[in-house]
DNA sequence: TGTACATCAGTGAACGCGCGTTCACTGATGTAC
DNA sequence: TGTACATCAGTGAACGCGCGTTCACTGATGTAC
């Protein structure tokens, strides 16, 4: 009746860095990647229902009709969850800003083109970010908690290398070291911009992608002096 | 030998909001504001050593020596120690905002100068908020958790106000209106570039500043179109 | 196509722990007379 | 200055709860022959 029990072997592999690993555990065969997507989607959604806090596993599951193992089996911890909501989104945005270049967005004739042509690239991140479920606490997890630093810094720093080496083919003047900590702050610039749009729905959004977009390319403007 | 019981009179006043309250619960008498400040001091330490999450009303009256109610004699929950810090490092940043207006920081006679005044407002505020304990983890409490944002929230826009004012004293054409929203987000740019910097400490602190304090004072000599 | 069996996917129930918070009390201080 | 007593400040010990997580298992699926 009872069939042998598993070997139970179990790496715990807490050499490395201290007590925490916040990569999924195993990859998944199948349909159960619909399990995967579950527990995502639920976690984005209960974000924006009960706040970061109050986020749970046991939570999730619950409202996801799962029961916790199911969820460990794919995701080592909590934090887990957190972070691939996070590459997912930096991911979905950094899609947007290389996809711009790419299109040739730096590539204008003037300034009001150039200005007009970063509030394009601008309301697509946010548009993008909008439809993300749990968009404002995902963001903030990011910076919240310590561990999830680096998904939101290596998204940031690769995307202003990507920009600052597309300013250089188009024939900016300035060093590529400059260039790239100019692109991380503009970048910076543009998120806070984002998020405070996202938090106070009433503010004009479009005037504060005209404004933050006129500060970054007067910006780089004045860099190549 | 046992004294008689208190009434017990305590008012649960759950009705307004939700069921948090977070504002501090007792003033205080005597030298027992230095518990007050004891707990506060703590809490701000271990942001530093532990982080927002890990931090809890327990743990801090461990590491202070206190036992937990003379905790809860003055602040109703966790929240509210975490509301208080929040508030008295907005009101350290609005103070020398204010005073930097006061002393006439806006009162510059051509770019380069008004450039300059802005760094030196935005390396003050930075040196104010280094040096206080916890700083990077209680600005992002002030962001994760929503009870707080009020906090921030009041700080930005008294803040935004009393620059559009003093802008229009010194002659900005601009409507009282847009100036207080273009100081909002120029306001909102300045903090996350000094939160970019607290969090980077590798960043060239001065460049930034710099570079931010540009793009503020392009934008509002543009504004005066 | 059918069965055997390894592996994958998921369940039910519980664990220990530390959290936020409170009860019932004692000691310290301030004020009145 | 001394005592009585109200109030303030703080303690020791514990509470119930939900958390993150795991044990031991069952059911579903895939592959070999």
């Amino acid at each position: 009746m009872s069939r042998p029990k598993r070997p139970s072997s179990r790496k715990k592999e807490r050499s490395q860095p201290e007590v925490v690993t916040t990569t999924k555990q195993h990859p998944q065969q199948a349909r159960a990647q619909d399990t995967f997507e579950l527990i995502l989607e639920t976690a984005g959604n209960l974000l924006d229902e009960v706040g970061l806090e109050k986020l749970s596993t046991n939570l999730i599951c619950r409202k996801a009709g799962l029961s916790p193992p199911a969820l460990y089996r794919y995701f080592p911890n909590k934090y887990a969850i957190l972070r691939e909501l996070g590459e997912r989104l930096m991911t979905l945005q950094d899609e947007a800003v290389i996809e711009w270049l790419e299109e040739g967005g730096l590539n204008t004739d003037n300034f009001d083109d150039a200005v007009a042509s970063n509030v394009r690239l601008q309301e697509r991140v946010n548009e993008i970010t909008r439809r993300f479920p749990g968009n404002i606490y995902v963001l903030r997890a990011l910076r919240a908690i310590p561990i999830l630093r680096e998904v939101r810094l290596a998204s940031s720093d690769m995307v202003a290398e990507k920009i600052a080496d597309a300013m250089i083919a188009s024939g900016h003047t300035a060093s590529r070291e400059r260039l790239i900590a100019t692109a991380r702050l503009t970048t910076e610039i543009a998120y806070s911009a984002m998020e405070m749009v996202l938090e106070e729905p009433d503010r004009d959004a479009h005037q504060v992608c005209v404004d933050v977009a006129r500060m970054i390319m007067t910006h780089y403007a004045h860099l190549a002096d």
